[in-house]
DNA sequence: GTCGAGCGAGCGAACACTCACTCACCATGC
DNA sequence: GCATGGTGAGTGAGTGTTCGCTCGCTCGAC
């Protein structure tokens, strides 16, 4: 079957079983027996739907794309600063939360193996992308407001999504306790020092 | 044989291996047969010095923290500032670079396999703790000696290590060009933004 | 003659993926 | 009301291949 004209319950359903699997075993030993075993379906069953493992995983990235995309679009906050932090707390994942945390540090796995997967890189830039976009509208919006400094929106999106993505990378793969925190007052102080005085 | 008596010279050899393999297969896809490919020796000839796969990647990841420390401790930079900016164009690998880059992506994707893989948990956090305490040390000494505003040092540092290790795992592993430079600035202006007026 | 160093061949297990088949469900003809 | 045949949704039992790892062996140095 092509991988876009799967029902939407049956992707949600494939997807939900592979995040539960990549959470549980990672990527490097994530296997269709495993994504079976986390579904209500046989392995073959997955097949019928699927034409390879990297399309469901591939199915799986495009349910959080548009997960992220949601939550970031639906923050109410007002004015360019408290949206900016709000966009801060979605992306600092609370490493009490260990479901979120193993998605997200399964995410990081995929983005890591991007170099070697032609497939997986589509949906992966994409998903980075946006969330680069949303920052740097949000900080241009502040420039243009005078409530922020005159900052590079771009530059500091970037710098960000480095600092957020990064803590998922290394503090909460290896659980650090505490630098979570750490990094949030830290970045709490960049975005202070961000406020025109 | 036990790991910590392969020969220094073996270990070398092998680490090396280990690393272009990793570069070029990322871990995910890394097997015994690409490592001895990249080495002198056969597969079997690699099982003669360690027990298993696993040692291996183990030995490539003690000789990255040797390598890094080293490059940490040669900084001749004078005061913290300078020091700072030198220890973040060590973190930041340049995006041309595609054999720094590669390395630098594995290492990234090793980090979130860490809560799979309990016996790459221990090198890595001691690499990153490490190299946390590095920046830690900096930051503190430009405290001290009223260089640097009063911030707390172990924030910074992992608001620092969180930026450069995220650039890693978006920016670098997706081919995103320019997000670099634009990191490297906005980090620079960060650290402008810590010394004293 | 012994021993460290290393290799070719191959082991069992696990892998992604396939295939022949089942079964519930429906539309049709009588 | 009921037999008939087609169809979508799924599965158990495999397929060939690749994996990590082992073993019996060779060979040069002392």
């Amino acid at each position: 079957m092509p991988a876009d004209s799967v029902p939407p319950e049956q992707k949600a359903q494939i997807a939900n079983a592979v995040r539960a699997a990549l959470a549980t075993h990672g990527y490097a030993r994530l296997t269709t027996k495993k994504v079976a075993a986390e579904s209500e379906k046989s392995e073959a069953g997955l097949y019928y739907y699927y034409d390879s493992k990297d399309e469901m995983i591939v199915a799986f990235l495009e349910t959080s794309e548009d997960y992220l995309a949601r939550s970031l679009d639906e923050i109410d906050a007002e004015g360019p600063e408290e949206r900016l932090r709000a966009v801060c707390d979605i992306l600092i994942v609370d490493e009490d939360d260990a479901a979120a945390a193993g998605v997200n540090i399964a995410v990081m796995e995929l983005l890591s193996h991007a170099p070697h997967n032609e497939t997986l890189r589509e949906p992966l830039l994409r998903m980075e992308r946006h969330t680069l976009d949303v920052i740097a509208d949000i900080v241009r919006d502040g420039v243009e407001r005078g409530v922020f400094r005159e900052v590079d929106p771009e530059g500091t999106a970037a710098f960000v999504l480095s600092a957020t993505d990064g803590y998922t990378g290394f503090a909460l793969a290896l659980g650090m306790e505490g630098v979570g925190d750490d990094l949030r007052e830290s970045l709490s102080a960049y975005i202070d020092s961000l406020l025109v005085e």
